[in-house]
DNA sequence: GTTTACGCGAAAGTTACATCA
DNA sequence: CGTGATGTAACTTTCGCGTAA
């Protein structure tokens, strides 16, 4: 099979010179007919790359200069690049928004379970509050003193839950502050998942 | 075995032109 | 018809690789 090659016939015919300076006068330049582009884009299918040989085959095919058909899989490689370099994108910005929404949202829940913590340490505080007085009341829970002191002490232990360790409340108390504490800065790290690394984080809890 | 010069082809970037809204 | 945007053929520059001397 053969094209007739308006190309060749008008500009070529007086070799596409490599001088800048022809360059801009008379080269005529005229797209591939679709039939050539048809082929080419097959040939491009099942190898992006042409080995000299099949180059020439190409191009005597299309009746094209074997370096138009050279440059013709270079841009058709530059193409085929920049699109999949676009596609990535895509993707990877899908994934990136995905995450960031159930970053969201986890940080919504988080809220309103330290929300939830809060109130339940509150409610479990009033009857110490009520018990203040009667202290030797009959099979009441132990209250700790040390404890009522640290009205933001939020552990279990302190919660009116007596456990082996809660001896010295006010070391514990500490701790939770501290964990609190760290919580906050968990927040400010993330306020903004947008670096490369806190993302890389953020990943190993999901 | 190494160094050097050379040719070749590819990638990246640019230019010039055709086409279309 | 003129114009800006877009697509693409062709070009230039740069680099890496293979090869012969």
């Amino acid at each position: 099979m053969h094209f007739h090659n308006p190309v060749m016939d008008e500009a070529m015919t007086e070799q596409p010179s490599q001088t800048p300076n022809n360059k801009k006068s008379k080269m005529n330049k005229r797209r591939f007919s679709d039939e050539q582009i048809r082929l080419l884009e097959s040939i491009f299918e099942s190898e992006t790359r042409l080995e000299p040989r099949k180059k020439m085959q190409v191009a005597r095919e299309l009746g094209l200069q074997p370096r138009q058909v050279a440059i013709w899989f270079q841009n058709r490689r530059a193409r085929w690049k920049s699109k999949r370099i676009e596609q990535d994108y895509n993707t990877l910005k899908a994934n990136y928004d995905n995450l960031e929404s159930r970053f969201e949202s986890l940080k919504k829940e988080k809220q309103s379970l330290i929300l939830q913590m809060q109130k339940l340490s509150e409610l479990l505080a009033e009857p110490q509050e009520m018990n203040k007085g009667s202290s030797a009341g009959g099979g009441s829970e132990h209250v700790d003193t040390k404890c009522e002191a640290q009205p933001s002490c939020g552990r279990a232990g302190c919660l009116g839950l007596r456990t082996e360790n809660d001896g010295d409340c006010l070391k514990q108390t500490g701790q939770a502050g501290e964990e609190f504490l760290m919580m906050d800065e968990y927040r400010n790290e993330f306020e903004s998942p947008a670096s490369p690394e806190k993302f890389y984080w953020l990943g190993s809890f999901m």
